[in-house]
RNA sequence: GGUCCUGUGGCCGAGUGGCUAGGCAGAGCUCUGCAAAAGCUCCUACAGCGGUUCGAAUCCGCUCGGGACCUCCA
């Protein structure tokens, strides 16, 4: 297998993936914050990375895969309202914090399992590691780059930033950041406007509190994904992955902390996906512009004129590379949607055809369609190493479906592909779109019934074609329309079926 | 204001200096009781202006447009 070049933000180009042991690779990437509804925004990570996990899988990684799960709350802005968000929002539903957090976490559970990504090696909590964020804090101190004011702990950014490079991820000038004019409330405590909290003094009213050395109190916002790296990933690990607004302060930040803890830059590639948008204009909290999964998938909300099915949604995103922005609209869903229902039903048929019943030989009668073919088949690894290009694995397999189809229906000679060019092609199929692009092919498993219930209309519907009664094959193809499952006809009086 | 990204055909989107991306939509043809599907064919673009080069969507400069981060944000 060639080998496989991941861009790192970190040096801004293109590198060889080398893992730090032989074999394995540790990935961690930053997961939903559950004080809220996922919205399509934060489905591109999950599916990015969810196609990295599954395609280092392939390449014959052992992968452990973190993601965390944020449930301590991070603040809406700093020493403005010293509320956690979390807590603020579980007053207004009337709800325990914590019984808040797992209402949210269920569903976002639910709607991973919607866009078929596999659950990571690690689901930790932050506020199943408070002990660990801690420690970590008072290590930091220990070493002398962090301070402690009236119970909260904060990182000394400019100390830092004379021993390390702070700000070279983000591609941020330190003296920039130190002397911005723009003022910001409540930043008295702070050394420098630079610093960010480490552990914040939590206000008598304050719900989520922990005790700790310097009193009553929650994280900051950055440590939890330091100190739970460090705890499954080691002091020096892989692969960070995450969207590319937590660039900066966020990723910049753990950085920084995990250097003081642990001696060393804590990630080797740092990868980051772009965002989507809306009209241009990123999708996110600030804008108001998002659009909630569960909207997506039922199709109410004002932009859309249907529901769109999770596989839909996920095709769309691998169809562009994660580096890009990716435009949301109603259209651009559908053409996914009409793109994705016809590369699954060539490749389904396909599936179904065996080279031996079909009278395909040892030897392909057109050596010429059998070397295009092997060619598109051989591309694919060789766009994946290149940086997970699945827009181009996607085209390439979609040049396919052409010959796909035209051998189904008969007008591209069965023969014309050797029997082992045939098998060979149906199991790459397989491979890329289920295992590795993560494209589930068949809906459900109760398809049995339904399968022998048109196996059964379709019988009804021959005898009546053959008679020429075409009123009553009419009605038996329209009904089944109106139920959404379309019958076709095909040469030879054959027939078949897809739906919705 | 600072840092950075980006501008591709009706729409979405790949593009490593030279060879057709792909999808959706549209047009024609074939097949067909009709339809749907499918196959074949057509639609060949790179914001503008300069420059480098035998040759640029691809490199450089400028102009104009769009966006991201700098504050919670996937």
């Amino acid at each position: 297998m060639q080998s496989l070049y991941i861009y790192n933000s970190l040096t801004r180009q293109k590198e060889k993936f080398v893992p730090l042991v032989p074999g394995y690779v540790g990935m961690y990437v930053c997961g939903p914050t559950v004080s809220g509804e996922s919205h399509l925004g934060h489905a591109r990570p999950y599916i990015t990375f969810d196609v990295v996990y599954r395609y280092l899988q392939h390449a014959g990684y052992k992968v452990r895969y973190v993601r965390n799960i944020t449930d301590a709350g991070h603040f809406e802005e700093e020493g403005r309202d010293a509320t956690d968000k979390i807590a603020e929002k579980a007053q207004l539903e009337k709800l325990e914090p914590m019984e808040l957090v797992q209402k949210y976490t269920n569903l976002f559970h639910w709607t991973m399992e919607q866009f078929n990504t596999l659950p990571p090696s690690i689901e930790p909590t932050a506020t199943g590691h408070i002990i660990e964020q801690i420690a970590m804090i008072e290590e930091i101190i220990k070493a002398g780059y962090a301070y402690e004011v009236n119970g909260s702990v904060y990182f000394d950014v400019k100390k830092y930033a004379s021993n390390y490079e702070y700000g070279k991820l983000s591609g941020r000038v330190i003296d920039e950041l130190l002397t911005t004019t723009r003022e910001l409330e409540g930043q008295e405590e702070k050394r420098d406007r630079a610093d960010f909290a480490l552990w914040k003094a939590a206000a008598p009213e304050h719900i989520m509190r922990w005790k700790s050395p310097w009193g009553v109190g929650y994280p900051g916002w950055h440590i939890e994904c330091s100190a739970m790296a460090t705890k499954y990933l080691g002091g020096q690990f892989d692969i960070h992955g995450g969207g590319m607004d937590l660039l900066f302060p966020h990723h910049e930040s753990e950085i920084a902390q995990s250097t003081i803890c642990n001696h060393q830059a804590p990630v080797c590639y740092w990868m980051h996906n772009n965002m989507i948008t809306i009209n241009g204009r990123k999708m996110g909290k600030s804008y108001n512009n998002v659009i909630k999964l569960t909207e997506l998938f039922s199709g109410q909300h004002p932009l859309l004129t249907k529901a769109f099915h999770p596989m839909t949604i996920r095709f769309f995103i691998l169809q562009t590379h994660y580096s890009s922005t990716l435009d949301f609209s109603n259209e651009a869903l559908l053409a996914a949607e009409k793109g994705l229902k016809r590369l699954m039903d060539a490749v389904e048929s396909f599936y179904k055809i065996d080279p031996i019943l079909v009278g395909a030989k040892e030897i392909g009668a057109d050596p010429n369609l059998e070397a295009k073919v092997n060619g598109w088949l051989a591309q694919l690894p060789v766009l994946m190493n290149d940086d997970f290009s699945t827009a181009r694995v996607l085209a390439t397999i979609f040049e396919l479906v052409p010959v796909l189809n035209s051998i189904k229906d008969g007008i591209t000679p069965a023969g014309a592909l050797s029997a082992s060019i045939i098998l060979q092609t149906q199991a790459t199929l397989r491979l890329w779109l289920e295992t590795i692009l993560g494209l589930r092919l068949v809906q459900a498993a109760d398809q049995e019934k339904l399968q022998g219930v048109m196996e059964l209309l379709i019988d009804i519907r021959k005898e009546a074609k053959g008679r020429r009664d075409f009123i009553t094959s009419d009605k038996i193809r329209d009904g089944l329309a109106a139920l959404g499952i379309q019958l076709k006809d095909e040469k030879g009086g054959g027939m078949s079926w897809t739906h919705d």
